[in-house]
DNA sequence: CTGAAAGCGCTAACAG
DNA sequence: CTGTTAGCGCTTTCAG
């Protein structure tokens, strides 16, 4: 059943059992062989809590993401799993799902277990409350996306991106450009979509642009949100932009949508840019601004790993972001 | 540190309150609420290693992937998560990473660890080695998708999905439908991409049709593949289908672009329809047999659950699939 | 290179 | 309703 019956069948004493099992240096190549090939034909199953138990270790790090089903947190836990499984972690998921999840039970209930030897924050914004209660399991912390205070964190610099993309379209000679972004995900408190609708703001400054008030839409980051948000940005003939910063590229790809639905030629009528590097938007043309959240998911599980291991925890330098130019901007008419 | 400090200083054995902790029914309400209080100003926070250790019940379950980043999995992912969460159990994902992934390394040396009470399988077919690996750790599992040899299953039955796109096509009026699907995915032994190419081929057979070999294409599931595929498929006008039944959706989605690539209008020169209910099909218009992966997860959740506790495991029912008649399907001209 | 003994922090009978 | 006594299965000093 456990090592202890490896010890027995094979004589030696529990202690070098668990050391040949662990392939410790100090342990005979003979022994070694031996040991394991009687725990294969025992069937043998490791328990990872007693090993857990014993070292204080569980070989085990969380990942919080809000909701599960964006593009861009699917990518990073992608690049996450990647690494910790090089490194022979498992990977707790930590799902809030969305508004209705009741985020403060999922936090005490499970987080707070000392499951998992660590923690990466996808894109969330803790509360002091949640901050204090996630302080007392002691274990390293990262996240992914927007900044957050006291964390380290891994991602783009959102200003840079929002200017990028003005920039681009201002430089091909568009003044009337709208943003399309998002809320707060309900209550979600992800600091993202603030970051990149300040950024949109301030870039349009910096090129002695007026933002349009009216030009400031919400499409709810996703597909469907942008088609509406699209369709409604895009309604008046008589007051259209020209342009249209789109602060992920799955509402840029609703937006494409909602522009043909209106009889308007991309990117003769209108550019649009979006942001993130969507398989999708690379199959049709999108320009946008891409990312690489699978390397930002791989870089922050190396950190925290890291971290965990009791090296120093140096500064993390901000992801790429660049500018990917396609079919979808043009200048104006 | 742990439950000691607060048996010491609520005067207390470490008996009861491991037992008030758990709010046993035998400990009085007063000694509880003064065990929570006192455990709180401690700050004290759980091991869930040494109570799995002391039950033998870890409290979490693995979900196994082929690949993270695709529609199906996600939703379903998020339906195990869900009811995994009510019933307070974690989720431990297990990614295999696609063909570059090194199944056989991922399989012992993470999911034979006894870290979780109990496996959920997505859309994976196991072969001779694993299963018997498997089986060492003695712990219920299912399998979300296609049927697999021995383990008891979730999802629709891939063979109607299949006749129902079929039948639907035809009694429109077609008879030159074509059929894309994919391959096996490198490796990652999935079952559904054949099941539904076989039930087409019946489908056809049943309704008096000949499927044309050269109309039986490779999206390979994506997107993009969908895209070229269809623009492959499409490319002689003396020798085009009428209708495509592809077998998901995001295949169909990229086919629509293809389409209107090759100038043909849909439904009027081609109907296309998918498998799935994808959000952006929904919102394109696409007509598919939708299915609800995210309540097949928490019905192979709470299936998996009811097993760990001993309860009795009886059959499940197969998903359901619907057809969903939108707008990219008519009568061929 | 191997063994003996002492825990890791919690739960589970068994008594009161 | 509460305390006592043993472990759960592994790792780790400390001695050989």
């Amino acid at each position: 059943m456990g090592i202890q019956e490896i010890a027995t069948v094979t004589g030696l004493s529990k202690s070098t059992v668990s050391r040949a099992l662990r392939g410790l240096p100090s342990v005979a190549g003979t022994t070694i062989d031996q040991v394991r090939r009687v725990a294969d034909e025992l069937g043998y199953v490791p328990s990872s809590a007693a090993a857990g138990l014993a070292t204080g270790r569980q070989r085990a790090v969380g990942v919080v993401v809000p909701v599960i089903d964006r593009w861009f947190y699917v990518k990073a836990l992608g690049g996450v799993d990647a690494e910790l499984r090089r490194a022979g972690h498992d990977l707790v998921l930590y799902n809030l799902g969305g508004p209705g999840g009741d985020r403060d039970r999922a936090f005490r209930r499970s987080m707070l277990r000392h499951r998992v030897d660590a923690l990466v924050l996808l894109s969330l914004v803790l509360d002091e409350t949640e901050r204090a209660e996630l302080e007392l399991a002691r274990h390293p912390m990262i996240v992914i996306g927007g900044p957050a205070p006291g964390l380290r964190n891994v991602g783009v610099d959102d200003a840079v991106v929002s200017h990028l993309a003005v920039r681009h379209l201002v430089s091909l000679g568009h003044r009337a450009v709208a943003y399309m972004g998002g809320q707060d995900e309900d209550g979600m408190n992800v600091a993202v979509p603030y970051l990149r609708h300040d950024g949109f703001v301030d870039a349009m400054a910096s090129c002695g642009v007026d933002p349009r008030p009216t030009w400031m839409v919400d499409g709810r980051f996703s597909f469907a949100g942008g088609v509406e948000a699209g369709a409604a940005l895009l309604a008046d003939p008589t007051d259209r932009p020209t342009a249209v910063f789109c602060a992920s590229d799955e509402m840029a790809l609703g937006l494409l949508l909602a522009a043909s639905r209106a009889g308007l030629r991309v990117p003769e009528d209108l550019s649009v840019i979006g942001v993130d590097g969507h398989e999708y938007g690379a199959t049709v043309g999108l320009t946008t601004i891409a990312q690489d959240p699978e390397d930002q998911g791989r870089t922050a599980a190396r950190a925290v790993l890291a971290e965990v291991e009791g090296l120093p925890t140096g500064p993390l330098t901000p992801a790429a972001a660049e500018l990917v130019v396609r079919g979808t901007t043009a200048p104006p008419r």
